[in-house]
DNA sequence: CCTTAAACTTGCAGTGGCTGCAAGTTTATT
DNA sequence: AATAAACTTGCAGCCACTGCAAGTTTAAGG
């Protein structure tokens, strides 16, 4: 699942706890994914990754966390295309640009995020932390875009608006991915509804 | 707070039952403003409106709906509205005036949403529940818009993504109206937002 | 006015998420 | 081989939340 970090100092240890790790978000997916999340329980978990349910809180602060996991990694990257890209291009252009990267990231790891999909989709209460954490990334990139274009967040609506509103024509293009089951080119359909808000939206045909 | 429906058939039981609901969600909002979403226990509010704990399950089926309450009771006249305006303007258009029937019943409510928002920025872990119901709301908008313009949902993005987009402009207005606390015009910023978002979004200035 | 049925409140007991603490056990260090 | 650090685990406990079985209040009909 999560490749490597680099080259790392990897003792038995560290080892080991990579492997504690995707065992109890692989149990717990499996699981919420056959039973339903509030249908499983922590015990359930632990029980079928081999560890106490201690442990798992050691892991993981919230049986949620198991579930959705660390869904933000590509962030980072994202960010730091963004840096290079604002200077040379529109806002807007760069943003379309940067998310690439996110897209490259979840085609190549297509099987798990459709796993995850269908636990969502059985257990809505997911829905909310997932929103929780982009939210938190996007304060992020509208601070870099306000930081780029001089302008206090505060008092200018811009940055924020177009990391909301970019966020959310990226949450469109997934959700139509997610349901088409990958028939579609997730960065055809991101393309698409960047394309559409570059135009303004307008009614189509 | 939401004032009475019509001309209600209310007995004794039904005010005092109203009553008690608002004592909790004030109880809620007010010891949650000034200690801070989970340094307030069910207990807590409970006993400063005066019912048992067991009580205000009966009211709310969480915690956090106690707070959030019912921030979604204008979406039946925004929806019927836009069923109005639909066939006469482009859809982002139509969409734009519809929601300042919101704006509306917030700008009128205002010292009520501050609070609200007050007790949210303390406890971040409140927006994503915000959201969620939020996202019903969508739904519900995104196919009435799909069937004006006799389009497949599933098939095509554009209705979801105009109202995932405008949601989150007006997301935008809402922020920057609550954090000025009110110094500006809740629907001058809104105006503002879907005039960038018909414009395409581009660069200011 | 009085009775009866429905609605509302409450305590109680119990499940499950989650945490701090104080062992014990395993791994890295010298 | 000895010591320190990291990891696991059981335990005791808090709190959100629920079902159940009273008790109490209000509405409705005679």
């Amino acid at each position: 699942m999560t490749p490597v970090d680099q080259d790392a100092p990897l003792g038995r240890r560290d080892l080991r706890k990579q492997q504690t790790r995707a065992a109890l978000t692989g149990a717990a997916l499996r699981l919420c994914a056959s039973r339903g999340f509030d249908q499983v329980t922590v015990d359930d978990i632990s029980a079928e990754a081999g560890v106490s349910s201690r442990t798992f809180f050691n892991y993981f602060a919230s049986k949620e966390d198991a579930v959705l996991g660390d869904h933000l990694v590509e962030v980072d990257a994202m960010r730091a295309r963004l840096a290079v890209l604002l200077p040379t291009m529109p806002v807007l252009e760069a943003v379309r640009r940067a998310v690439l990267l996110v897209v490259a990231a979840m085609e190549a790891d297509r099987d798990h995020w459709f796993l995850r999909m269908e636990v969502i989709h059985r257990s809505p209460q997911l829905l909310p932390r997932l929103v929780l954490s982009n939210a938190e990334a996007e304060r992020g990139t509208t601070e870099q875009i306000a930081a780029h274009l001089d302008a206090d967040p505060a008092a200018h609506g811009y940055p924020a608006l177009v990391v909301a509103t970019t966020s959310a024509a990226f949450r469109c293009a997934a959700t139509r991915w997610m349901t088409a089951r990958g028939a579609l080119s997730l960065g055809a359909l991101v393309d698409e509804a960047f394309s559409a808000l570059a135009a303004g939206l307008p009614d189509p045909d």
